[in-house]
DNA sequence: CCCGGAATGTGACCAGGTCACAGATCCGAA
DNA sequence: TTCGGATCTGTGACCTGGTCACATTCCGGG
């Protein structure tokens, strides 16, 4: 069957460049494997095809933090990085739910890079935006205040409903905070009515209230 | 007279190429002299010949922070986010030297990417190279001590000399901090024997420690 | 010699990260 | 059902670093 047809985002290749990308298989992650890891070298490029994978920095205190998701239909730029730049990984990726991935060994990307200016638009554009998140991510860590990453993140991963589904210390590793940190800022709000707190779970009663702090920078 | 031809990192365009990008005329630029703001929108690729371009993000309060130095050869790879990408500057580019450039227009940059093999391959590596430099920047902002980050830097800074001139403010600035935190820890490593402080000047007397708490993460 | 601006010094305070534990809650095995 | 370990959360003490509000000091030009 074909992969590539369920990538709107590959519509622009031809029929023989496709055809070609179809006979690689796909492979299949179950939530928590490892992608790669830092020092890892790169194998090839990283297409996902359904699930989502994180990729995030680790400090030497063993803190860590969230660089971007990789959802379908985007590639894992850690691997252009690698593959173009011929560095290798110093971050670390890890499957958040079933995923399904193609990876495109080093050569023939690197073959496709030059023939096909269909991909080459493809895989520049994701370059340029995952750099432009990088930096305002930069922005937010230097100059932020934690409120409004806090804020951010809940309202981010509750995607318009209203509970999360997640414990303080993964919440503090998306942000690059600390557990302690995480819990007395929920616990602060949940004070104020902002929001209730239960084991493992987070239910928003006043998103309003967190789009304010999160739109205040 | 050619420019391209004092840049060995055009070498490999053909002889075509370098003509038509002669052709280009040269700018010049001041000490303190502005190339873009945040907001600015992206006119083409830029190309530094000789001098120096720092380019930084300023928060809110108006701390800043150095992103990256641009010297002669290099691009300042936020332009090719805004022709890639095409999204405006959100960052701040001024010289700190006497520096020549070329602009290269949008256009042109773009037609020559989808020809000319050499001149991607050196867009890609310069654009790959700065990422990579952007996440270690991220990750010693987001998890590695101010000791650590301005000992660097005024290594980096005295280039193998032994002092360095420069104000606490400035100097504050180009790591993320404030001037206060600055200049107190200046004085904590003038009193330990590190280095000594003038007006505008710091002059490192004992290399070696810096060197250690660099080293540290 | 004086004066204004630039550079630096200083104390008080606040936000947030770290450490060391203490409870609390859950879940599977006996 | 109950026990025990693992996971999650709560809490106080402490430290680093950013912020604010000023006070000093230095330097060059008139």
């Amino acid at each position: 069957m074909s992969w590539t047809a369920r990538l709107p985002e590959l519509d622009a290749l031809s029929e023989r460049e496709r055809e070609g990308l179809d006979r690689l298989g796909v492979m299949r992650l179950s939530r928590g494997d490892v992608v790669f890891r830092p020092g890892d070298s790169v194998q090839g490029y990283a297409l996902v095809l359904d699930g989502q994978i994180d990729v995030s920095l680790t400090g030497a205190s063993g803190r860590e933090i969230l660089l971007y998701s990789v959802r379908p239909g985007q590639s894992c730029i850690q691997s252009t990085l690698g593959l173009l730049g011929s560095e290798d990984y110093s971050a670390e990726a890890t499957a958040r739910s079933e995923t399904e991935l193609v990876l495109i060994p080093k050569a023939r990307f690197l073959d496709l890079i030059d023939r096909s200016t269909a991909f080459r638009g493809l895989v520049f554009n994701a370059f340029a935006d995952r750099m432009q998140t990088m930096m305002h991510l930069l922005e937010k860590v230097a100059f932020q205040k934690l409120d409004t990453r806090l804020a951010e993140r809940l309202l981010d991963l509750a995607q318009g409903s209203d509970r999360v589904r997640i414990t303080h210390a993964d919440l503090a590793s998306q942000i690059g905070s600390s557990r302690e940190v995480v819990s007395r800022r929920l616990e602060r709000w949940a004070r104020a009515g902002y929001l209730t707190v239960s084991r493992g779970e987070i239910a928003l009663t006043d998103p309003g209230a967190l789009r304010a702090m999160a739109a205040e920078m």
